[in-house]
DNA sequence: TTTAACGTTTACGTACACGTGAAGGTTCGT
DNA sequence: ACGAACCTTCACGTGTACGTAAACGTTAAA
C-alpha cells in the first residue's frame, strides 16, 4: 500500500479537505466561515475548487484559536477581522504594483490591523489575569483560615 | 420623588432581581444557571423567593467572568465548578462543626478546588499568550517588509 | 386593604454555530 | 474512463443559552 504523497498542486496551494485535516476543522466549517466573510481562499482552480495558500492557513489557524482558545464568538471574530476585504485587496494590490510607495501604504495598513488584533488579545489576557487575582485572593483567605486552624483558632477569619 | 432605600432584608440577603441588577445578568440567566447546577441560593424566603448571600454573589460574579471574559461554555464552567454540591456541603458542614480537624479537612478541600480553578485560568492565559506571540510574529514580518521597502527593496521578504 | 412590583414554575420560542444530508453537476488523479 | 473528491444550493436537525409568555402566589408601600 502506498501513502499518498503530498498533493502539492501548483504553487503550494491546498484544497479544502487538506486544509481541514491539517487544522482539525471540517470542510463545512471552513465554507461556513467563508459564508460569514471571515476568509476567502487565495484562489480557485479552473474547476472552481477552493485553493488555500499559507496566509489563508495562518488566518484559519488564527480564527480557530480565537474560537477555541480565546472563546470569541464568530460575530466577535468577524468584528476583530472585519478587514477581510481589505486583506484580499492588499494581497491583490501588493502583487499588482511595483511602486514602493504603494507597497508601503499597503504594509502600513496591514500593520495597523494586526496591531489592533494584538491589542484585543492583550485586553482579554488582562481580564483573565484580574480573574486569576480574584482566585488568588480566595486562595489567600483559605490559607489564612488553615493557618488559623493549625494555630488552634476557630477558622473563622475575617 | 424618592429613591428606594437599600432593600437590605434580614441578614444581608438579596432577591434575584437585586442580584441580577448588581451583576448585569437577567433573572432568567441566574435561574438557568441554577437549573444547570452551577449554584444554589443560600436560602429561600417564606414565600419561596430565592435569597442570595455574598458568597453566592461572588460565585455568580466568577461564573460571569468565566463566561464573558474567559469565554468558557456553561458546560466547561460546570466542569470547572463541578463541586457546587461540595461547596454547599462545605458551607453547611463548616458551620455545623466546631471540631478543628473537621474544619481543617473542609478548608483543605476548598483549597484544592480553588487551586484547580486557578490552574485552568492560567492555562487559558498561556494559550492566549501563544496567540499573541503568533500575532507578534506577523507584526515583525510586516515591520521587516516595511524596513526593506524603506531601504529601497521590493518588500518581498522571505 | 388594595395594588403594583416582584416572585414562582412550566413551557414553548429563538438566534447562533454549526452538522448532516440530498440532489445534481464538475474535476482530478490514475 | 472511472471513482473519489470537489462544487453549488437547499433544507432540515442539534445543542447552547437564553427570551418570552402564561397563570398564579408573595411582598412592600400607599
Amino acid at each position: 500500500m502506498t501513502v499518498s504523497p503530498p498533493p502539492a498542486i501548483g504553487g503550494g496551494l491546498l484544497k479544502i479537505q487538506e486544509v481541514a485535516s491539517e487544522l482539525g476543522l471540517t470542510t463545512r466549517s471552513i465554507r461556513y466561515y467563508e459564508e460569514l466573510g471571515l476568509l476567502s481562499p487565495a484562489a480557485r482552480s479552473d474547476g472552481a475548487y477552493r485553493l488555500y495558500d499559507s496566509s489563508d492557513i495562518d488566518r484559519l489557524r488564527f480564527i480557530k484559536g480565537l474560537r477555541d482558545d480565546a472563546g470569541f464568538s464568530l460575530a466577535e471574530i468577524s468584528q476583530l477581522l472585519e478587514d477581510e476585504e481589505a486583506r484580499v485587496q492588499s494581497r491583490e494590490a501588493f502583487s499588482h504594483t511595483e511602486d514602493p510607495a504603494e507597497r508601503r501604504d499597503i504594509v502600513v495598513g496591514s500593520l495597523a490591523r494586526v496591531e489592533r488584533q494584538a491589542r484585543i488579545l492583550r485586553d482579554k489576557i488582562a481580564r483573565l489575569e484580574s480573574m486569576v487575582e480574584a482566585v488568588d485572593g480566595r486562595l489567600e483567605r483559605l490559607n489564612r483560615r488553615l493557618a488559623d486552624l493549625d494555630a488552634g483558632g476557630s477558622g473563622s477569619v475575617k
